[in-house]
RNA sequence: GGCGACGUGGCCAAGUGGUAAGGCAAGGGUCUGCAAAACCCUCAUCACGGGUUCGAAUCCCGUCGUCGCCUCCA
């Protein structure tokens, strides 16, 4: 099956075809930088991140640009609050966001262009604009002029009449239309600003997003993705303006990522209700976000809340939970096939992302190869055995950006586990088992063979208070008929 | 007021014409010194009312409700 990609252009799902064999472009809209960024926003960059996996993962080459608007109304006006300079301002929110990425598993984006570094560029467009009647100059100000292009609307489904009716009072009287937006604003007083011909001034909103597509990637790309907050006016914007300099078609499709709620209502700065990243971050691990945005439709809204929350969370730990080793003492059985199994669930996690990213259903066959490696785990399956399965877990979840592997012992600190050594050895009859000090894992696997001297013992006080300890450590002990395992919490 | 999306079990959520994936939670069972994990079993007829059809959660009409955009917004 071909890959199936949701157009907001046509609304409705079509075949995706780049326009190079084998390479994709994609633009995705970033922040604006003049605050912290909240989980909405990491919802963007996260399904569009799922996205371009998926695409490499299909064997596409891609070329990825994402923006950081770093100069706008909203920035001047935060930094002249704070006393500060706005691209100073601007710098460490992007710093902030940069990290983000990071610890969120955001594979970076190809370049980062930055409005403050495209304004030759932009002011070159918006000379040509003018010289083809697409715009004019007001008072310092340049309009792009909605009546001049005769589809505009047609990303959003409006008609400019609908709009017209809405509009609120207060328009600007220089403007001609109403829905005119500006590609030039003229600085005031004290603000940031870069000379034109047209006077001191900065970039309107959307040209820079145009400017940095056609500097960056091209005159036309297969893929424009952002919030569907941004379709109106946004995306429209930069669609009329792009194609009035090329008269081609812009992006081939559009894609938009629903909105973040949070009780009731979408996540935002401008209303307050907002959860940062570093908020989230700070008590929970980066995967269970991803897991929430992949539980559902990426273009559906997204419900944040403390059960959501917790069952991504008990989601990802089931599909760890699949990667443990053999049970102890584990010599395998006759009847396993787990390759059957990786491979059925290679395909329905490849046709549910084909039909338009379905990452729920993807998971939904995650979770079914989990079921049966654990099935064959029960059974008496060996490491050997288990692995192919494993293989393709560990490799389709890294497809989805998931990291199912935890932290390796090598990593981490000794201390704590050789003091509880020390003190569980000296509870001990016998010789203590022989460990390497300086390694964790040594001591864990010593410490649960001292586990097993106390429970042949039944001490179980002791055996118990080794598992306790062990988990206040992170580590998770649990036991079967052949032994006892851990595994890192 | 205009445009658009949506309403599926306790919660989240797939599924767009052939008799409801999956996750979480809950109950029962197996295993177990206990615990945890795992495994097995149980748990919905799809907001409501009409219509089309041999057959609809899925198409059409209406009603109610929720949300988004129309101003900065991922």
């Amino acid at each position: 099956m071909a890959l199936q990609i949701y157009n907001t252009l046509s609304r409705s799902k079509e075949t995706f075809e780049p326009l190079k064999p084998g390479q994709v472009s994609m633009y995705v809209c970033g922040p604006t930088v003049y605050a912290s960024a909240h989980i909405g926003h990491a919802m963007s960059t996260l399904v569009f991140d799922i996205v371009r996996r998926y695409l490499q993962y299909r064997g596409y080459e891609v070329a990825h640009a994402m923006n950081y608007t770093d100069v706008d109304d909203k920035i001047i006006q935060r930094a002249n609050h704070e006393g500060r300079d706005p691209h100073e301002l601007a710098e460490s929110y992007i710093k902030e966001y940069d990290q983000h990425l990071k610890e969120l598993n955001i594979l970076p984006a190809t370049v980062f262009p930055r409005a403050t570094e495209e304004i030759p560029a932009i002011i070159d467009m918006v000379a040509r604009l003018m010289d083809d009647d697409y715009a004019y100059e007001a008072g310092g100000d340049v309009y792009y002029r909605v009546e001049k292009k005769d589809d505009y609307g047609r990303l959003s489904g409006r008609k400019l009449e609908d709009m017209q009716a809405g509009a609120r009072i207060g328009v600007d009287e220089r403007k001609e239309h109403p829905m005119d937006f500006a590609v030039w604003k003229a600085a005031k007083e004290g603000e940031p600003s870069w000379d034109s011909p047209w006077g001191p001034g900065r970039p309107g909103w959307h040209i820079e997003c145009s400017a940095m597509v056609l500097n960056h990637l091209g005159q036309q790309i297969d893929i424009h993705g952002g919030g569907n907050d941004l379709i109106f006016p946004h995306h429209e914007n930069e669609i009329a303006q792009t194609e009035s300099l090329t008269h081609k078609p812009f992006a081939r499709f559009w894609m938009h990522n629903g909105m973040m709620q949070l009780s009731g209502e979408k996540m935002s700065k401008s209303l307050g209700n907002l959860i940062t990243i570093k908020e989230f971050l700070a008590d929970h691990d980066a995967d269970v976000l991803r897991m929430m945005v992949l539980g559902g439709s990426y273009r559906g809204p997204l419900t944040f809340g403390d059960e959501a929350v917790e069952a991504a969370s008990r989601g990802l730990e089931r599909l760890r939970g699949g990667l443990r080793p053999a049970l102890p003492g584990a010599s395998g059985v006759d009847d396993v096939d787990l390759e059957a199994a990786a491979a059925d669930a290679r395909t329905g996690f490849e046709n549910a992302m084909d039909d338009d990213f379905n990452s729920s259903a993807a998971l939904a066959a995650l979770f079914e190869l989990v079921r049966q490696i654990n099935q064959s785990r029960d059974a008496g399956a060996s490491d050997e055995q288990l692995r192919p399965a494993q293989t393709v877990l560990l490799e389709l979840a890294g497809v989805l950006g998931l990291r199912l592997e935890k932290i390796a012992a090598t990593d981490a600190d000794p201390e704590p586990f050789a003091a509880l050594y020390t003190e569980m050895a000296a509870k001990l009859e016998g010789d203590a088992p022989q460990v390497d000090q300086g390694d964790a894992a040594s001591l864990i696997e010593g410490l649960l063979a001292m586990r097993q001297m106390f429970r042949a013992q039944k001490q179980w006080d002791i055996s118990d208070q080794i598992r306790d300890q062990l988990a206040e450590l992170g580590v998770i002990v649990e036991d079967s008929a052949g032994g006892s395992s851990w595994h890192w919490a």
